[in-house]
RNA sequence: GGGGGUAUAAGCUUAAUGGUAAACUGCGGCUCUCCAAAAGCCGACUUCCGGGUUCGAAUCCUGGUACCCCCG
């Protein structure tokens, strides 16, 4: 038996399976508060794009890590972790039961392994010098300041090698990543068929444009985003902005979009299906009573 | 009826001095050490059909088919 007693329950699943109605009602009848575990909706503004809960859907939960970031500026998983774990632990000090809810697994791994990142800024000066070599040229870099590292990273992957010579270079080397989880957390994941998926995120796109996400973009804009940061936070965001620069017309944006976001769906599920502790909800039961069930037993132990 | 042109992956655009059939999109799978809705990797699928020349044909010759253009 672990010594782990701390009880986090988390709920996963691609992008428009329904994990915020779900969580609403799990948290409602458990005294729960809600951690978003969203690396999009932590930024002020972006609404309807990213699929935030409303005041009035919320009905009352309490809900922890939207808002928390301006678009302006970069946000990454490391502040995520903090905030995320901070919110937890406030729940759980006043006795709630916390639910982590969300698509992006990164974040959502980042807590509940609770990966240690090593303690280092990013350098943007020097991630702008090395973005000119070529990825062959910052691999022997890399292998110079730290062979053990270049073995296991993607020798084409610029983005990696550049952060892993960020930290060889400080550091000496990339230390190992160490997880230290602290929490006994209960995954629930929400199964689809690829068909229902495909559905559900086109009947959610229709009712988004509907609701003004067109407008929502045009705001940011006007607030003073670049039209290449609005493309850098991806769907919603980096098609609309690309259609409001007139670079693709109406439909040829929505065709981009649906198959993005059907993608962005297939990309969490290869996070997901690696992780055996997950139980998926089964197509034979309610996904609402069936959840119930395993949570109260999950809580008396 | 006559003359000319085009035909390469599921799609579209496009490669391949007669010498291992390829790129892009899509599709399937994967990686994940501070941009993760990011970034990157791997895979399956093709020469319109038939004959000929050749050691060897997407390529040259020839017959057919489909489409396009011009003349009547």
């Amino acid at each position: 038996m672990s010594r782990i007693t701390k009880k986090l329950i988390v709920i996963l699943g691609p992008t428009a399976s329904g994990k915020t109605a779900l969580s609403i009602k799990l948290a409602k009848n458990f005294n729960g508060e809600i951690v978003s575990a969203d690396s999009r909706q932590v930024y002020k503004g972006m609404n309807i794009g990213t699929g935030k809960v409303t005041k009035k859907e919320m009905q009352g939960i309490k809900h922890y890590l939207l808002d928390v970031a301006s678009p302006k500026r970069r946000f990454s998983v490391a502040q995520y972790q903090r905030l995320a774990l901070e919110a937890i632990n406030k729940i759980l000090k006043k006795n709630k039961v916390p639910f982590l809810v969300g698509g992006s697994p990164f974040y959502i791994y980042s807590v509940v392994e609770k990966w240690i990142f090593p303690k280092l800024k990013p350098d943007q000066k020097l991630r702008k010098e090395l973005e000119k070599k070529s990825a062959k040229e910052l691999f022997q870099i890399l292998k110079k300041l730290d062979s053990k590292r270049a073995k296991t990273i993607e020798k084409e992957n610029k983005r990696r090698l550049i952060r892993a010579i960020e930290i060889a270079k400080k550091l000496g080397r990339v230390p190992l990543l160490k997880k230290t989880p602290q929490f006994n957390c209960l995954l629930i994941g929400i199964k689809k068929s690829k068909e229902e998926l495909k559905k559900l995120i086109e009947k959610r796109l229709l009712k988004r444009l509907k609701k003004g996400m067109i407008e929502e973009v045009r705001k940011l804009r006007r607030e003073g985003l670049s039209w290449q940061r609005l493309e850098e936070f991806g769907l919603e965001y980096r098609w609309i902005a690309k259609y409001l620069q007139g670079k693709i017309d109406y439909e040829e944006m929505i065709k981009n979009l649906q198959k993005d976001i059907e993608h962005f769906a297939k990309h969490q599920m290869t996070w997901f299906k690696k992780d055996k502790r997950i139980k998926w909800t089964p197509s034979t039961h309610h996904p609402y009573r069936w959840a119930k069930k395993l949570i109260k037993e999950f809580l008396k132990k």
